[in-house]
DNA sequence: CAGTGAGCGAGCTTCCGCTTGACTT
């Protein structure tokens, strides 16, 4: 009898299965989803009840083809994609393709590979369901509408109309980083004067140690020396202690969410970074699947974690625990990440070990015992007044899962009280204590910090917002389409206070710290500003925070067969359409334009503002056609936002002639790809390390010498009549002729220095005839 | 490749969520 066929999204997924089910079953991937709507007319006949049109896309008939193929020599076709809205709807897409029944066409889920899981599922077939396939489609349709309707008002709408886009998902990322830039920018520091004193003590072995002790905090230096002019000649006395016993308990194992936070703040991963290594860990079989929602184990993976502490750690160890999602919209069809094997504590491959080792830990940590901890906090009375300092200290008693694993923070969750405390040496109440000195230290609130790839990630899913297998891709998106920017700040430099109490004596100090400071944070463009304050004005339904979740809920509906998706749907395209044909009628097109003030010279307006080529400045009015405008690109790190008059009027010091070399002007100025000398009717890019608005005739001149041998060196062979050059690049010689380039052949760029004209014309029509095939840049259906 | 910033209007872009390779002008 032929085999059955049973059908998986994953083919990592496939073969672990295939290998479970043994004889009876062979196992394929569908790859994900097979059908997609089509593009044209959005893929949606809005008149007809949003009637769905399905394509098979292009990188998938090739799947579809093979699964058809092995349906029909199969006995029995079934399906066990991911138990959740999509993995049904994908179920649904593969009885349409490949002709099944979806009343009778038996359905599996389970939640891990593991063969009791598998087996359990088999026993139990069920059909698809297809409200929840109804869910999805709402779901996916929605999604088009939104992105396919809002993205072209964009168009029409902003001066810089390359690429530009909206979706539900994107565009609240986008406001996510927009806002908490403009808190940033908002933010005013307060400064207060903290007392901390330094005592000393003997320890246990009778050491002189030293340990500080916090005091008031002061709101100005004026109140903050008062009391230290208070503390002169006083003596010190241990008041009181306690002593309280502390836990800490180890956090729940991976999702891919924490997965890429914990990867961003331990080891400096980006998201995809992180993904990228995840998923040739799950390719090799070492981890389970690393895009999923679910905190939930295995039996079978915890016995083996249980193991594995014993035999590592010790039964004292070893703590049984159950973790439950927090969030509501986890759809859980998968297992938590962990590794497949525990006893694997590492892998071989250098690349994926540091992650891998980061899943080994969390995973092993999260069935370990609770640290044990003991605070100690000693009250200090002051003899010369009625003030209090404490001194806190905290003890480990027992490790437990510390041992193999400590999760870090973001600096915005970190409570001040969390920061780590050391140890203090043994006090009695009563205990006299020589005091070292009493500083009060001027601190500043500081704004929150800006968000990382990983701590976005992580917003967004507090929010509902955004899948698994999207983190990384949405993260790219608003980066690629310019909206959003990973780049470092240097700090400013600021002077604080400091009063010290020593010798008894008050002295003023001052001292320099940097703040501000940011690494690899995410900054909005003025793009980025501009359209989302666009979209909030004339979409602030979808702008919502709350939109995703309020969506959410009527998807659950469908689900559960309460609500028919079409109307669901129809309640909300309706308005959203309305405004959709509002914004394009009556709404002006997208500026930003800000006021600097007035050019002293000419008298006229000096203004910021979004023009085709991105954010610039501006000195009279554009429709002045007889004295024109003038125009300055802003700097890449300014913005429209926060250019000040001055700042703007330095921009339009360019271009500069620097002055005559061989004869002809030198000059410099800031084109498309940064800066450039011009001279002789060439171009010259400048590095980094000169800036244009300084940099001098002196030091120019080597640059046009140095450049203009490079470009020398690059050029094995010109021959001019033909207009076609060999060139030298980054992956070896190559022909150059007009504006297009030839590769040549492997075997021949050896010797490519004695081409012929022959043989390279020969190479053109021979590339001009089998063209290479483009990489998509992007998806194509 | 190194300019432009207004408007007209070809033809094009665009969403989110599932999955992996193919691909280095």
């Amino acid at each position: 009898m032929a085999k059955n066929l049973l059908i998986v999204e994953s083919p990592a997924k496939a073969k672990t299965i295939e290998k479970i089910l043994g004889e009876d079953f062979e196992v394929k991937s569908c790859y994900g989803h097979i059908r997609d709507l089509a593009k044209e007319d959005m893929g949606i006949d809005i008149k007809n009840h949003y009637k769905p049109s399905y394509i098979i896309p292009e990188d998938k008939k090739k799947v579809v083809k093979d699964l058809k193929a092995f349906a029909k020599q199969s006995g029995e076709v079934w399906l066990a994609t991911d138990e959740d809205r999509e993995g049904e709807a994908i179920s649904w897409h593969l009885c349409e393709v490949l002709g099944l029944d979806p009343k009778t066409t038996k359905r599996i889920v389970f939640h891990e590979i593991t063969k009791p899981a598998i087996q359990a599922a088999v026993d139990k077939p069920r059909t698809v369901d297809m409200h929840l396939v109804d869910a999805q489609q709402a779901r996916r349709i929605l999604d088009r509408i939104v992105g396919f309707e809002l993205s072209p008002v964009l168009w029409r709408k902003m001066s810089m109309k390359n690429n530009l886009s909206a979706g539900r998902v994107q565009s609240v990322a986008v406001r996510i980083i927009a806002e908490r830039e403009r808190e940033i920018n908002a933010f005013t520091p307060v400064s207060t004067f903290r007392i901390e004193a330094l005592f000393t003590a003997k320890d246990i072995s009778g050491k002189n140690v030293t340990f500080p002790a916090e005091g008031k905090k002061f709101s100005s230096a004026e109140n903050a020396e008062e009391f230290l002019q208070t503390c002169i000649g006083a003596n010190y006395s241990v008041n009181d202690i306690q002593v309280k016993p502390a836990k800490k308990s180890p956090a729940a194992p991976f999702t891919t969410s924490t997965l890429q936070q914990e990867a961003s703040r331990k080891l400096g991963y980006s998201v995809s970074r992180t993904m990228l290594l995840a998923q040739k860990l799950y390719e090799s079989g070492n981890i389970t699947y690393m895009r999923t929602d679910s905190v939930n184990l295995s039996e079978t993976a915890k016995e083996e974690i249980k193991n594995q502490i014993n035999r590592q750690f010790g039964e004292n160890y070893y703590q049984p625990r159950n973790y439950k999602n927090k969030n509501e919209s986890a759809q859980e069809a998968h297992e938590a990440i962990r590794p497949t094997y525990m006893e694997n504590t590492t892998v071989d491959n250098a690349d994926w070990r540091r992650l891998y080792e980061l899943i080994w830990k969390r995973t092993i940590a999260c069935q370990m015992a609770d640290a044990e901890l003991e605070k100690t906090t000693a009250k200090i009375r002051i003899s010369s007044n009625n003030e209090e300092l404490t001194a806190t200290g905290e003890v480990m008693k027992f490790d437990g899962f510390l041992k193999a694993y400590r999760e870090d923070r973001d600096d915005d969750d970190m409570m001040e009280d969390e920061q780590q405390e050391g140890m203090l040496p043994p006090l009695v109440a009563g205990q006299q204590l020589p005091l070292k000195e009493m500083k009060a230290t001027e601190k500043f609130t500081r704004p929150l910090p800006r968000y990382t790839e990983a701590s976005l990630v992580k917003k967004l899913e507090e929010l509902g917002i955004g899948r698994p297998s999207t983190y990384a891709p949405t993260i790219s998106t608003i980066q690629k389409r310019g909206y959003v920017e990973k780049r470092d700040k240097e700090g400013i430099k600021r002077d604080f206070r400091i009063l010290l109490l020593k010798d008894d004596v008050v002295s003023k100090l001052s001292d320099q710290e940097t703040t501000g400071a940011e690494k690899s944070k995410l900054f909005p463009t003025d793009l980025g500003l501009v359209v989302t304050d666009f979209l909030k004005q004339y979409f602030d339904d979808i702008m919502d925070y709350n939109f995703t979740a309020r969506i959410e809920e009527e998807f659950d509906e469908v689900a559960a067969g309460k609500l028919k998706w079409s109307s669901m749907i129809d309640e909300f395209y309706i308005p959203f359409k309305k405004d959709v044909e509002n914004t394009i009628e009556n709404a002006e097109r997208i500026s930003g334009e800000r006021d600097l003030g007035i050019d002293p010279v000419s008298g006229k307006k000096v203004i910021a503002r979004m023009g085709r080529y991105g954010p610039m400045v501006q000195i009279g009015d554009t429709s002045n056609t007889e004295d024109k405008a003038r125009f300055a690109k802003l700097k890449n790190t300014q913005s429209i936002e926060t250019i000040n008059f001055d700042e703007a009027m330095e921009l339009f010091k360019l271009p500069r002639i620097l002055g005559q070399f061989e004869g002809s002007d030198a000059s410099v100025n800031i084109g498309r790809f940064g800066p450039y000398i011009a001279h002789d009717k060439k171009f010259y890019s400048l590095g980094k390390e000169f800036d244009p608005y300084t940099i001098s005739l002196e030091e120019a001149m080597p640059i046009i010498v140095e450049k203009r041998e490079a470009k020398e060196q690059r050029t094995i062979k010109v021959f001019e009549k033909e207009k076609i050059q060999l060139l030298r690049g980054p992956y070896g010689p190559y022909i150059k002729q007009g504006l297009r380039n030839y590769k040549i052949p492997k075997e021949k760029q050896e010797t490519a220095v004695d081409l012929s004209l022959e043989e390279v014309k020969a190479i053109i029509e021979d590339v001009k005839a089998n063209p290479p095939k483009k990489v998509p840049r992007k998806k194509k259906s």
